[in-house]
RNA sequence: GGUGGCGUAGUUCAGUUGGUUAGAAUGCCGGCCUGUCACGCCGGAGGUCGCGAGUUCGAGUCUCGUCGUCACCGCCA
């Protein structure tokens, strides 16, 4: 045994007790006869002490000691004559009668300390030394905290965790694949599972009938701060069940995490169609954790005068409390960043409701007071706040008003960490139509269930059929998304071929998933919820790369062991595999 | 594929209109110090201003390119 006890464990009712402690050299206070050591692991710090009666073989080995060394200390637990507060051990320090280098270390390039030194770039490429931060590891134990609370809660309620291939074939939809080169099967390859969708389904065919997993999922497209190359889902799925179903057992379960973890209690979750989400909120993942609605009030401002409203598909608006003292400088920064290529609004209309009650706005020249009253109270707005208007084509116009409420709630400091509003998006379009290439593609995936009210659109109108399919959304994130599946393959092969698929490339990408559903397919949905987006929304945090180890940078790199990289001549040989040279 | 921010000592940063020898804090090294816990005091070392080109009498500072990194748009069923 290394040691008898952690440095976070020694209380003042150890004193007297002969203790051996491992860890890292955090400080070191040197008063010259007597010398300070701060001694630190997962647990906590200790402090150890030397004083003129401390034995010269342990003073001469802690003249060696420095940041980060790997030491053994002995000695004698001992109440402290100036105690810390700040610390959990702060009553007592253990006086030196042992000491061993148990390993040394170079100077760390940054300090390991809460408030490091060290920037992003540097702690990324030592990652082993940044996990040693509290602020770090805090965040990891958290994530296992939670991966703990969704087994327990899940195997609690009958589901069998089940692992799924990770060597899978590619499929045409959705992502980019990551493909791994196969050396049996020359010129063949696999590719790495985007999600375990089809495996989960064919459990179902098998009567698995509640399967869940905690795994890794991998797709090949560009990176964001909520995105990583490889990411973790807990992917669940149920037979016999409706979408009613669904969504009550897992918000069952988001509500014990969240009372399990962080002890917060979640009220019901309120179900919105999509619909008026994209109307509302303009985004299919509303932030509800404040109004500021969006208006349509297309009618309202037309035939007045001012062509730019008059020749708009939409005009919408949203009302700022208490922004109506806004200067001249804040509304053309606003009027700037609605013009950027991001948002791409191509200006911004402002009305100003007066504490006074009188109206100031930016087209003045075409509307009277009373006109502008009219919004107001359209928009529910009182004195003292300001209306923001954009105007344009509806799709775009009401995404960029979307875009611009969540600046404003920003601003207006409306989006705390710490208050959690989640609620389910129901009722998403089935299809959705692509330009490029000219045919529908599944908004969700291809064996997404169509609601079955608008089956009789599916020739007649696809576009308008919607899905049995629903997203959890908690504070503007998007937290999981599932859909009750289809298991009739007469009805799938009609998606595919919706899709534009032969039913010979249907058969070549999913025929062991049709021929499946030959062979008794009972009912089934499922969801799928993104594990690292909600880990770091518990932890109050915007980027999953704080709630993953080792996670890769902006081009997915990990900068720590430098890859991707190229690989050697042989190993390109032995899979038959021959390189392009860049243009 | 695109837009923008950042890049100066080991680290975090400052650096004026383009002008003498590029600074601070912290870390590191040496010395002193018996109650520190952000210990204190004294001294010291430490720089390809990311890289390349251009403008200029003169570039850390301006321009272009490039690399790295971050955020976002496209993309991500």
């Amino acid at each position: 045994m290394y040691r008898t006890h952690t440095c976070g464990e020694l209380r003042a009712d150890h004193v007297g007790e002969e203790v051996t402690l491992a860890g890292w050299v955090q400080k070191i206070r040197d008063f010259g006869a007597m010398s300070f050591v701060d001694l630190r692991d997962r647990y906590g710090i200790t402090q150890l002490v030397t004083n003129e009666n401390t034995s010269a073989k342990v003073t001469e080995t802690l003249q060696q000691l420095g940041r980060e060394f790997v030491i053994q200390a002995t000695g004698t637990v001992r109440e402290r004559s100036s105690k810390n507060k700040n610390i959990a051990t702060g009553e007592i320090e253990i006086e030196l009668s042992g000491l061993k280098i148990l390993s040394p270390s170079a100077v760390p390039p940054f300090t390991i300390q809460d408030d490091t030194d060290g920037g992003d770039d540097l702690r990324m490429k030592y990652r082993y030394l940044d996990l040693r931060r509290n602020a770090v590891r805090k965040n990891l134990e958290l994530r296992a905290q939670v991966a703990h609370s969704v087994r327990n809660f899940l195997t609690e309620n009958g589901f069998i965790e089940t692992e799924t291939p990770v060597l899978i074939k590619s499929t045409p939809e959705g992502a980019r694949d990551f493909v791994v080169p196969s050396r049996m099967n020359p010129g063949e390859f696999y590719a790495l599972p985007q999600s375990p969708q089809i495996f989960k389904q064919l459990l179902m065919v098998a009567g698995f009938d509640k399967y869940f997993q905690i795994v890794k999922c991998f797709r090949d497209e560009d990176l964001r701060a909520d995105r990583q190359p490889e990411f973790t889902q807990i992917d669940c799925e149920m037979s016999f069940v409706e979408q009613e179903d669904v969504l009550n057992t897992f918000e069952k379960l988001a509500k014990y995490t969240f009372k399990n973890v962080l002890d917060v209690d979640l009220d019901d979750f309120p179900r919105m169609p999509y619909s008026t989400a994209m109307e509302k909120y303009g985004s299919d993942k509303p932030d509800i954790r404040f109004e500021m609605l969006l208006h349509d009030i297309t009618t309202t401002v037309q035939n007045k005068g001012f062509s730019i409203f008059d020749s708009a598909e939409y005009v919408g608006a949203i009302a700022a409390k208490g922004c109506a003292e806004y200067s001249r400088k804040q509304i053309d920064e606003l009027t700037n960043w609605v013009k950027r290529p991001q948002i791409g609004a191509k200006g911004l209309v402002y009305v100003k409701y007066n504490e006074d009650g009188s109206f100031k706005s930016s087209v003045d020249k075409f509307y009277s007071a009373d006109d502008l009253k009219g919004w107001a109270e359209q928009l529910n707005a009182n004195p003292g706040d300001l209306i923001l208007v954009l105007s344009g084509d509806k799709a775009h116009t009401v995404t960029a008003l979307g875009e611009l409420r969540l600046e404003m709630g920003n601003r207006l400091e409306l989006r705390k960490k710490g208050t959690f509003k989640p609620l389910w998006v129901i009722d998403f379009p089935l299809l959705e139509w692509n330009e490029e290439s000219k045919r529908f593609f599944a908004m969700h995936h291809p064996f997404t269930s169509p609601n079955p009210e608008d089956i009789v659109l599916l020739d007649s109108d696809p576009g308008k059929v919607r899905a049995n399919a629903y997203d959890l959304v908690i504070n503007g994130v998007e937290i999981g998304g599932g859909s009750v599946r289809i298991f009739n393959s007469e009805l799938q092969a009609k998606m595919f071929d919706i899709l534009g698929f032969t039913p010979e490339q249907a058969m070549a990408q999913f025929g062991f998933l049709m021929n499946a559903f030959k062979y008794g397919a009972p009912p089934h949905a499922g969801i799928a919820f993104g594990f690292d987006r909600l880990v770091s929304m518990f932890a109050g945090l915007d980027s999953i790369r704080d709630v993953i180890a080792f996670p890769k940078n902006n081009a997915g790199r990990d900068v720590m062991n430098d890859s991707p990289a190229p690989i050697a001549n042989e190993q390109l040989d032995e899979l038959f595999l021959q390189l392009k040279k860049l243009d």
